[in-house]
DNA sequence: CGTTACACCTGAGGGC
DNA sequence: TGCCCTCAGGTGTAAC
């Protein structure tokens, strides 16, 4: 679910409500791979210290501990970072949904999803990390140590020229759209903006690489980063799991132009939106606008 | 090396 | 109501 914009909002919201506090205790569920860093290690590494700096490279968010190591979050498809007191039907099962009244919400229950809650010194609201499908990540990095995951990721999206789509498409027979969704050419972009970004450029997603113009890279990479940057002032996309660290949705599901709108018309032209599987994602696109 | 298939999970929604 | 299928903002790995 959560791409660059999601993440981006998510780190500007969480960022007031973590710095400077001292963490008192860590809890956790049971080890499960969703922990690139034990719960046990986790929990001793992670008590007594302060965040002081609230980090994002790509889809991952990067905190800084006082202790100088470095923890490691990744949303993946379900992820949800908030605070306590966060009120949302998103933050809750289906039947807790549709059982309870709006009021019988107040009190955020940690359930079997919530992998990772933070409790503070100061004793105001915990920090909770929860994620059903857990594709998530979290990893502790000591001190000075990196990680091949963090390595290996290209220039972030919103730092990216038309020069590094370009080059990293030579001799590339892979769809243009297999390449935007490679995080070690261009960090950040996902399924969402992906195929927003190709249709603002008029390039169709399942365009070999290598006959993609030098002026069409341009493009492409001015595109993309124009719908990430109008993710990220609408707070991002709730489409079905993502929410604010505040409880809030945001609201560009209400501005796609392609995703996930197989079978309508065009915004543009009225043509068909028309939904292709590359790469064992959905691509959509429109036939008319797209070539 | 580039490309593709699949695996990792849970839940929602549709057809029968 | 149940069952079985497909689909979902991601990414690491194995196999050609």
């Amino acid at each position: 679910m959560p791409e660059l914009p999601e993440v981006e909002v998510t780190r500007r919201e969480l960022a007031p409500r973590l710095l400077g506090r001292r963490i008192s205790a860590v809890h956790t569920t049971a080890p499960s791979y969703f922990f690139l860093t034990s719960p046990a290690r986790l929990k001793s590494r992670l008590k007594g210290r302060t965040v002081t700096d609230l980090g994002r490279r790509g889809k991952y968010l990067l905190a800084r501990l006082d202790s100088g190591d470095m923890l490691l979050l990744h949303l993946g498809m379900t992820g949800q970072l908030f605070t306590a007191q966060a009120r949302s039907p998103r933050l809750l099962s289906a039947t807790a949904r549709t059982s309870l009244t709006p009021r019988e919400l107040a009190g955020f229950k940690p359930d079997r999803h919530t992998h990772l809650r933070l409790c503070f010194t100061d004793g105001g609201d915990d920090v909770i990390f929860r994620d059903v499908r857990k594709f998530g990540k979290v990893l502790l990095l000591p001190a000075g140590r990196s990680d091949a995951r963090l390595d290996k990721l290209g220039v972030d999206a919103l730092q990216a020229r038309g020069a590094d789509l370009l080059k990293a498409t030579r001799k590339r027979r892979t769809p243009i759209k297999t390449l935007l969704l490679d995080q070690s050419v261009i960090a950040g972009i996902g399924n969402i903006y992906a195929d927003e970004g190709l249709f603002l450029a008029r390039v169709r997603p399942t365009r070999r690489a290598d006959r993609v113009s030098p002026a069409e890279c341009d493009r492409i990479v001015e595109s993309c980063q124009a719908v990430l940057r109008r993710g990220i002032e609408t707070g991002g996309s709730s489409i079905s799991d993502y929410v604010r660290p505040e409880g809030g949705d945001g609201g560009y599901q209400d501005e796609r132009k392609v995703y996930a709108r197989e079978g309508l018309p065009c915004l543009n032209c009225g043509e068909t939106i028309v939904r292709r599987v590359l790469g064992q994602r959905s691509a959509h696109y429109c036939p008319r606008c797209q070539r």
